[in-house]
This record gives C-alpha cells, structure tokens and sequence, in this order.
DNA sequence: GTCTTCGATGATGTATACATTGTTGATGGT
DNA sequence: ACCATCAACAATGTATACATCATCGAAGAC
C-alpha cells in the first residue's frame, strides 16, 4: 500500500489552517474586514466550520469576531510588541533556566544545536529567511527543553502573533551576528547546568532583540503591522 | 427609566458563562464527559451556541471536546499544577517589578492596599472563603498594576485553570498568616518604588504558597482535581 | 437645507435537518 | 468458549434555513 495515511482532517480543521496561512502570508491583510460568507466560499465549505476556526483564531488574539461586520485581523501595535516580547523574555529565560536544571546529556542536545548550526550556515550564506525559520525551530526547542507544556502553548501563540511583524523587519535590520553567540552562549550554560546563567544569558538575548526590533519599528513609523 | 440596562447577551455568552459556573461549581465533575445535547438541554438552547462556547472553553484548558464521546471536564493533576503555579510565579513576579518602576501613588494603589486589609480581616474572623476572595482579588489586581494586558489574561486563565484544586485545599490547610506579611512587603516595595524587591518578595511568596499547596496535595493523595 | 424617523438590507446568531463515522453489540464461525 | 466480522446506532461534524438586529439610506417634516 502507499506509505501516506489517508488523514481524514476535519473541515473546522482545515479551516484554522487555512486561516492561519492565509494570515501570515498576508492574503488576510492586519486590519481588513471578512465576511463569514466570503470565507467560507473562499475555502470552499459552509460557514460553520469557519465561523468556528475564527472563534478559536480570536482566543488565539489573531482574529476578533465582531457582530455583523464580519472578522478583523488584528494588527500588531508597537505597545502590543512590547507587551509580547516581555512576557517572551520571561518565559523563555526561565524555560532556559529548567532546561539547565535538568542535566540534559549532549545527545538530548543535539537538536538545539542544530538549529544553531542552522542559522550559523544561513547567516554565513546570508539567507534571512532561512536565518528566521532556524531562529523560530531554536526558540521553540528552547521551551521545549524547559519541559513545561503551558510554556510552550503561550510562547507559540505570542510567537504566532508577532509572525507577521517579524518578516517585515527581517529584511530592514542587519544580520544579527551577535545572537548567533548568545545562542550558543545559552546552549552552553543549559549544557553546563548553569539555571542562572542561562537564565540570564537568554534574558539579555531577548531584551536585546526587543529593542532593536522596536527601535526598527518606531524609526520606519511601522506602528501598525 | 429603570436603571438596570436591558443587557441583550448572546446565547452564545450566556453559554460560556453557564459552563464556567457548572465546572468551578463542581457541578460537571473534572473527569465527567457530557453530550452537547445535554448541556444544550440543561442550558436551554440548541447545540450551536453550546458548541462555540465549548469551543472556546477548549482554547481555555478548561475541557475537551472529543469527537463523538461529547466534552471531557479536564482534570487537574499535580504535575498540571506545578506547571501552573511556575508560569504564575514567573509572570505575577515580572508584573510585581513592572508596577514598582511606575511609580504609582498611594492612591492608585489603594484598590492593592484595600485587598490586603480585606485579607487581615478575614483572617481574624477565620473566614477562609472571604480571605481566598481577598487573595484572588490582590493577584488580579497586582498583575493589572503590571500593565501588561497579556499577562492579565494569561494569568487569569491559569487561575481559572486552579480553581478548583484551591477550592478543595481552602480548608485543609493551616490559616495563611505568612501569606499576609508577604503580601503587605510586595505593596511596600512596590510603592518604594523598588522593583528588584517587590520581585524578589513576590517570588518567594509564589513558590512558598506553591510548595504547600502541592505538599498538601500529595499527602491527600489528590492527584487529580 | 437639514434633521429625524422609518424601513429595507444584509450579516451574524441560532435552530434544525442531514451526513459522517466511531463504537458497540449481536451473530455466526472456528 | 472465544474471536472476528458486520450492521445498527448514536453522537459529532456540517450544511442550510431562518430569526434577529444593527446599519445605512431614503423620504418626509420642520
């Protein structure tokens, strides 16, 4: 038999995803309007299953349901990143620092040092995009490693919700040479089981990136994304 | 004209709010599975409106929805309360220090002060529900001090989540007299202005009050709430 | 000419009918 | 007696028809 399962995904499932990408492609521009009609024609199905994709997609603070106006997609407001990337730095410095408390062999290791190798080759190849998606795989292995699952749900969806305005930046700011160190930097502390220093390590990291990315912002008058 | 607003509420509301009083009532037990039929006779509507505000309670954690074997209340386990009670520590914390750097004055924290003077009276009366109200009402009101809306609502989300594990320890464990001092230090520090204190005290508040309620728990053998 | 009111419009909110699919039980074979 | 297969069932998933209500525009009065 061919190797593929069949998958029989749900068309409510089909529709978050599909919303989503739809989201963070652009197609849905932060701001515009959609009617549930249109959505629904759009992706070929009835409004139900779509109406409740959106209703999941506004408790992910991607979309808000208004009554009788269709659905917004939220933009991204600078006071918004803000809000977004402290509570990353927070939470992400503590999953560094229960990762290093684990005592995590090198093997156990091996995947986040490979997102490290990752960006190290993208960076020398200059390839921005392929930069992004390794940093994405070593933040989401980070809290991964940190071995609590809310964590992990909470960074994901404020991840998701700053997408958008990460790609418009990727290409403004220059390469970041210097978080390719504190990554390996924070590697090292959760491989030495050093909690407070990868803790602290990754909290100077992110503290860093938040500023250059707000000072990107506030410079291009991008304070809606 | 009479003064109450004729407050026109969606099915759809009234749905989510029914079911989050059913659940922490202890009316639907953690564990118990239920038919969307059901609830929807109980609440007196059809399914769709029971459905999206089971829908959103999913996004919540607060249930399951599982294709047709109707929605499971989610339990809550020891490990699922640590893992709570981490995030709680870290960001009521973050949002402790945040407060203190603004500077507030004595009046815009009088709503904080006026929670801690509810919490004294409560417990010189021995009234442990009016103290947990008082309690509630301090960390609400101390991560609003924060200014931060996302950590508002993920905070009030894990809380949800806890609920009725602190429902059921309310009374077994001893009156919280320390708690009380912790939370007087965390309002000085922050009206001093003194951020690294009112993060400090916060904290080791958090992870004393963690480290009862779990000991509590695994002496009861209650693994799951 | 402008303001107000009323009605038509259209989109969401809700109910209901139907399709789909896992589960459970019975029946028959080994 | 036990296991496997199949069929009826039941509950969700989905489509659709309908109710409700805000919004917008037109018409009429001042």
């Amino acid at each position: 038999m061919s190797a593929v399962a069949p998958k029989p995904k749900s068309n409510s499932a089909v529709a978050l995803e599909e919303l989503r990408h739809l989201i963070f492609s652009g197609e849905l521009p932060a701001g515009s309007d959609h009617l549930e009609s249109e959505l629904a024609a759009r992706l070929g199905m009835s409004r139900t299953p779509v109406r409740e994709a959106a209703l999941q997609l506004e408790g992910q603070g991607l979309l808000k349901v208004r009554a009788r106006k269709g659905v917004r997609i939220l933009p991204i407001s600078i006071e918004d990143m803000i809000e977004i990337y402290d509570v990353l730095t927070e939470l992400e410095s503590m999953a560094a620092a229960s990762a290093a408390k684990k005592g995590y062999d090198p093997k156990q290791l091996q995947t986040l040092e490979r997102t490290i190798t990752d960006m190290e080759a993208a960076l020398s190849a200059a390839d921005r995009d392929a930069w992004a998606a390794a940093d994405d795989a070593f933040h989401a292995e980070l809290v991964q490693l940190g071995g609590n699952s809310r964590v992990v749900a909470i960074v994901g969806q404020m991840v998701d919700q700053v997408r958008r305005a990460k790609a418009v930046t990727l290409y403004m700011r220059p390469l970041p040479t210097q978080s390719n160190k504190d990554h390996r930097s924070v590697l090292e502390a959760i491989s030495d089981g050093d909690p407070q220093a990868a803790h602290d390590i990754h909290y100077a990291h992110r503290t860093a990136a938040k500023n250059v990315l707000i000072t990107l912002l506030r410079q291009n008058r991008l304070h809606n994304l």
